[in-house]
DNA sequence: CCCACATATCGACGCTTGTCAATGTGACGA
DNA sequence: TCGTCACATTGACAAGCGTCGATATGTGGG
């Protein structure tokens, strides 16, 4: 349920106070990234050769049982981070670069880019 | 303790990927901002009239306690991304945008900026 | 001095979350 | 059809975290 129908986008940090669930949503997509097993499988998927990786190539380097990372990269899926494609029997995560820079726009500074 | 020793600095999620010690660093760092009511208080920071905001003032529109209220603001002072001078018998906050820039870089898809 | 005020700290409470072992679900191959 | 492999789901547990009331600390005014 709730599967990223988030759009965080326009809403920079430094140009106007978040009301509560501004900050909610946010602090929501945040929280997902908040976390190390998270941030290397991303930084995994992003960094391998055609921008896609097979889960079974992370488990073993992550340092984590096969359920829990299928579980972190089921919340990184929900959170529009990574995109999932099954293939046969084995599933391909790649990244969703949008998803990313829009967070980076939430914390930016100013008014952000011509994003919007 | 450990406070804000840290420097996220240079490390793209997307040029390489990440250790366990790297993931972690950045993992707490974020974990701070992961939250509703520190997200508001920054935001609030942000956009105060002068770059800088007394505690008293935002207590009421957080919505929170006021023991609450300081408890995230001493987070996010301790992750560095706000900064804490007293005058009186008054705290006043301003935010340091160098780290918050650090928070993007980190999450950049390429080599981030000139910045390192 | 003593009191009022602003802020920080403490202690406690529920809820969330990261983790694993065990099990379920499909997909391929023999 | 049966067994194996890749992955997802479930259930359970410990640790972490956000929250508050009560209290401590420190500052200025009368």
């Amino acid at each position: 349920m709730a599967t990223a129908s988030n759009d965080v986008c326009c809403a920079p940090l430094g140009s106007a106070a978040l009301d509560e669930d501004q900050a909610t949503e946010l602090a929501a997509l945040l929280k997902v990234l908040a976390d190390p097993a998270r941030l290397r499988l991303l930084s995994m998927v992003a960094t391998a050769t055609d921008g896609e990786a097979c889960a079974c190539d992370l488990v073993e380097p992550v340092g984590r049982s096969q359920p829990t990372v299928s579980h972190h990269l089921s919340l990184l899926v929900e959170a529009g981070l990574l995109r999932r494609e099954k293939r046969g029997r084995w599933a391909w995560y790649s990244v969703v670069p949008e998803r990313l820079d829009a967070i980076r726009d939430a914390l930016a500074p100013t008014g952000a880019g011509a994003r919007c």
